[in-house]
DNA sequence: GGAAGAAGCTTGCATGTGCATGTATGCTTT
DNA sequence: AAAGCATACATGCACATGCAAGCTTCTTCC
């Protein structure tokens, strides 16, 4: 079969921690895949869209500067400034000027903006507590542990 | 600053659910940076990369059809070809044909395959580890659920 | 007050990934 | 045994993302 000499290496049995976040990576990747398909089928946008828009829907004027929107999603700022120029085309967003600061741009969003966060949330909401219970009934472990994060409360 | 008339929709509080998942999202999104950033400089591979070869070497006879490797990632059928392309290159497998079901492809872990998944699992370890005590560290709620999922043990 | 450097955002480029499709092999039914 | 369908993998294409470089504006220091 392998036509290598016969393995001298003993096979580096994975840690306990590896091991484990090797599930942690499987359920995220599923959870997401989800979340993902259900957002772009039933409303068509993406993920980071959809959390874009959550994120500005809940802001103070509902507007957050490029950057702090990237380190809220976790994304690099160039890719915020065409997921922002997404946004834009799809007429949830536009982009404002910062007076004071002009170097700065703000992300407003539009109420059609805010409509389409409201109609995703809902997917959002049912597709990730779904996902969640059904793991946690798998998985004893995340049963355990996803209360203590605040996942399933209602 | 926003033109559109006063916001009618009075900011859709995200849910107990959504909120704690994004703080989730936001961690997995920083941990997976530095362990990719750890392995790309430290050791020349990508995280799927890795990923794919620990899973070769643990497994029986250090090789696995593309499909079975991709469920256990988490990635798509097609981009498991690119991904054991890309390692075949590296030298780090090789293809082999099934001799059963000459549809199948077997992808076998080389002996510098294994040396280098060794190499890399020590900073992986060392890093994940790390990563998530530091967060443990800074949320409450982590250092509660992580124990439960068996992730910060010894 | 002018110059040098920092900060904020955008753009060019490379790359990894998913979806849809193509191709070859295996299986089942008649 | 042949035909039709399923399975396994590879490929064309589109696209979201990261990194590095560029541009404008602000800040600091002399």
């Amino acid at each position: 079969m392998a036509p290598t000499a016969p393995t001298p290496h003993p096979a580096p049995a994975p840690s306990a921690v590896s091991s484990s976040w090797n599930d942690v990576l499987l359920l995220h990747a599923r959870v997401e895949n989800a979340l993902a398909t259900a957002l772009q089928r039933r409303h068509g946008i993406g993920l980071s869209e959809y959390r874009a828009l959550g994120h500005l829907a809940t802001s103070d004027a509902g507007e957050l500067r490029m950057q702090e929107l990237a380190d809220r999603i976790g994304l690099n700022q160039s890719s915020v400034t065409r997921l922002v120029t997404r946004l834009n085309t799809a007429e949830l967003t536009y982009r404002d000027l910062c007076p004071d600061d002009k170097r700065g741009v703000y992300t407003v969003i539009t109420d059609a903006g805010r409509a389409r966060y409201a109609e995703a949330n809902v997917t959002y909401e049912a597709t990730l507590r779904t996902a969640l219970e059904e793991a946690a009934r798998v998985d004893p472990r995340l049963a355990a542990a996803l209360p203590a994060l605040g996942l399933l409360d209602r």
